[in-house]
DNA sequence: ACGATGATGAAC
DNA sequence: TTCATCATCGTA
């Protein structure tokens, strides 16, 4: 198991999202750390994106979408949620992957909640040292990575919003 | 189906 | 400075 840095994010949102699906989220909170496979993601993949933020353009807030691969990206919304995302390749163009659930807590939101996450990484990499890291590991057997359209984006217009840019895994069935 | 709740960005 | 909108969730 090895510690995902800034190359394997220095890559298309898309390809990024998807290989994420069945890696680990790791973060330590008092002391504690916890490490969870990543089973849900999306990719906002470039300016041209009408979904993504950064189809506004360079803004005070789109930033840190601008900066290094594996660079984490919180944002707040709806007045009361916190959003994860990693910033992915190349540098300087502005793209992204939002986590959106891994194992046993589903959303975007609850993941925040149950990491107590907040603003305060926002713009630093994804690492031991800032307590929130990605590591390798491989899919379960018998799961394979699905591609649906992404949650809550239908402001994008029918084009964008119903891109299959959402990955998530598909458990095994019980037989 | 909808309200909570505040930052964001665009219009004025 | 105002205003609609929002990468959501819990309750109904």
């Amino acid at each position: 198991m090895t510690i995902l840095n800034p190359l394997f994010f220095d890559r298309p949102a898309d390809r990024v999202a998807h290989d994420l699906i069945g890696c680990c989220l790791n973060w330590t909170r008092s002391d504690d750390s916890h490490s969870r496979m990543i089973t849900e993601t999306e990719a906002y993949i470039g300016p041209h994106d009408l979904a993504s933020h950064a189809a506004r353009g360079r803004t005070k807030r789109t930033e840190v979408m601008f900066g290094e691969p594996g660079t984490l990206y919180l944002y707040f919304v709806y007045g009361m949620h916190w959003m994860l995302n990693v910033v992915t390749g190349p540098a300087g163009y502005p793209a992204a992957v939002l986590i959106r659930a891994v194992q046993d807590i589903n959303g975007p939101a609850r993941l925040t909640k149950a990491m107590a996450l907040t603003g305060s990484l926002n713009g630093k990499q994804a690492d031991e040292e800032n307590g929130v890291w990605f590591t390798d590991d491989t899919r379960p057997p018998r799961t394979k990575v699905i591609r649906s359209a992404r949650i809550g984006v239908e402001y994008a217009g029918p084009v964008w919003s119903l891109k299959p840019l959402r990955f998530s895994l598909r458990p095994a069935k019980i037989s």
